[in-house]
DNA sequence: TTGTACGCGTTATCAT
DNA sequence: ATGATAACGCGTACAA
């Protein structure tokens, strides 16, 4: 009990006086090893304490089974629905999971995206940060043949292998929809317009807002962080201006939430005076009231996705070539933007 | 660009007429070797696309300066902002975080716990599924005295280091406000008490009940998996008695929010008629109307402070003493449990 | 079916 | 300041 020794294969082997690979072979469940020899193997094995080291298998075999996932944050319901759909699919297929979070800075997302490297992750799956406009940091990756794909946030083009949503199409019904409802000042809150899941949304609600013969009001238009703060302020001027807007279309769930409430604060009513459309379909969007229209982006469904296509690509033996899957999206009509005409 | 060879320090060592042990001191900044020298090697290591194999350094240093963490579940608010905390004191010390999740269930924890110690981590951090009974899985970590801290979810008793809050003061002070506000009849919705987490609140709301005079009745308490069916279920239940509570403890706040719209949509005023308090201080908290009364539980924090705590023992010379760490919560009083009395 | 011998890429030790 | 050599623990081609 007090100071174990860290047993190896050859312990093992010394105490049943057999070699080294066969214990080896044994352990690996090795056809060409007696069942009887393998029995004592494992006995003795588990006998002695003995765990095997990964490390040593990795260096020989020069893969290591593990797959790094870089996020923007951890602490995000999107995010962590992803993670858990990556994490069954990895785990579920023999393999282990190294996350970091860069904190929405490309300055870090190089940072661990280096320490992967050195780790000898077999693949790596990224949704990239905010402000992150070169892929400079991911070089080694594909310099080595290391697959990287993307999650929900990629680049565009078709030069690498992401998961994905429609994200114009999604923006545009969501905008359209308002409009159906009779919207004509539809306000739209969004996120970072680098990253192409926000500025692709803003573009469908522009194209949206065409089509129905509305007029384009760049003021109506709030690039933020996305954070309850930056929603309180858009708030704030919305609320100050002469003509109010009669649609709000947030990137969101969590910040449509926050300008629902507020909105309701100030003595609106949602959706008699201002409709209401989210993103994302959290949690929250069923605990607000009304209940918030959003729309449906399967997280988990999307982890899954983006580490199983990975994993195909590790196990395929020719190179696959990049490929763009768009899952499927819907808007949710719920309470916070019917109004009551068509 | 095609396909790159493998970079080891014996290609750099051969190019530079070096040898290895040189090359491998340059590049871990050794104090013996010269400056110019130096330079030149790591000129020579990026020039050459050298990238060096952690595999290889973990096998000679028996190190791996990687650290697992096994929750029950990613996408939870509490638990991701739990591992965004533990993200961040690991990666800014250089560690690597190796995550699974137990999806509530003690057969996968035991599972990964083994994988984890295959691979060699230096440390683990658990918070235990919901009906794990036993800590036999965790044995080889206490066997080969690898560090194992419990962060919020753990076992009672002092025998090993966690950090978590004090749920039974918590649980106290939710009831007692409740019954300060003049609630006679306080029901209470908990989680799997297995988990003392649960069964501590659950003891606090009890003993404040008594000490405030009122009844116990065991018809008020619902063990739950903290689901939003089995909440919506509860709240049928409760909405079918004969004499309704007037106040409801729910350990989650997600299902306080479910329960408290369930409860408005059935006719009830909350507070007046029932007063909620949640336990969480999630977002949702603030998203209810009323917001949601609750107990501010610091998930950040709280993994800030485990891996703290766990980087210090292995850092540490001589072995160190369990310990329980306890972190500051408290009752935040909002809108949902404010009776207008007292 | 089992054993021998070497390599994986690095670092520690001892020597120069 | 630099070099030679062994060792970390395992897997595998080849031999027996």
């Amino acid at each position: 009990m007090s100071q174990e020794k860290i047993i190896t294969i050859y312990d093992i082997a010394e105490k049943l006086s057999l070699s080294p690979s066969t214990i080896s072979r044994g352990l690996q469940n090795h056809a060409a090893v007696n069942a009887v020899t393998k029995k004592k193997i494992f006995d003795t094995a588990n006998e002695m304490g003995y765990r095997f080291n990964t490390f040593a298998r990795n260096l020989r075999s020069r893969k290591t089974n593990t797959i790094g996932v870089i996020v923007p944050r951890l602490n995000s319901y999107f995010i962590s629905a992803m993670l858990a759909g990556i994490e069954k699919e990895l785990n579920g297929s023999g393999y282990n999971m190294l996350i970091s979070q860069s904190l929405e800075l490309q300055e870090k997302e190089a940072e661990y995206a280096e320490t992967m490297m050195h780790n000898r992750v077999d693949g790596l799956i990224v949704a990239l940060a905010a402000n992150t406009t070169s892929l400079d940091h991911f070089q080694p990756f594909f310099k080595h043949h290391i697959p990287l794909l993307f999650a929900d946030r990629g680049i565009a083009g078709n030069e690498y292998t992401k998961v994905v949503i429609d994200n114009f199409r999604a923006g545009y019904e969501a905008a359209f929809h308002l409009a159906e409802q009779g919207c004509t000042r539809i306000a739209h809150i969004t996120g970072n317009t680098i990253r192409d899941v926000y500025s692709e949304r803003r573009d469908g609600y522009q194209q949206a807002l065409k089509d129905k013969g509305l007029s384009f009001d760049e003021s109506l238009v709030f690039e933020t962080d996305l954070t309850e703060i930056s929603t309180m302020k858009v708030m704030n001027r919305i609320l100050k201006m002469e003509v109010l807007p009669d649609g709000l279309f947030v990137s969101n769930d969590f910040c449509a939430a926050i300008g629902l409430k507020t909105l309701k604060q100030a003595g609106l009513r949602i959706p008699e005076d201002i409709a209401i459309v989210g993103f994302n379909n959290d949690a929250t969007s069923r605990i607000t009231e009304p209940a918030l229209s959003t729309v449906n982006y399967p997280g988990q469904e999307m982890g899954e996705v983006v580490a199983r296509r990975l994993i195909n690509q590790l196990n395929a033996s020719n190179p696959s070539e990049p490929e763009t899957l768009v899952l499927k999206s819907e808007l949710i009509v719920r309470s916070s933007s019917l109004k009551g005409g068509v």
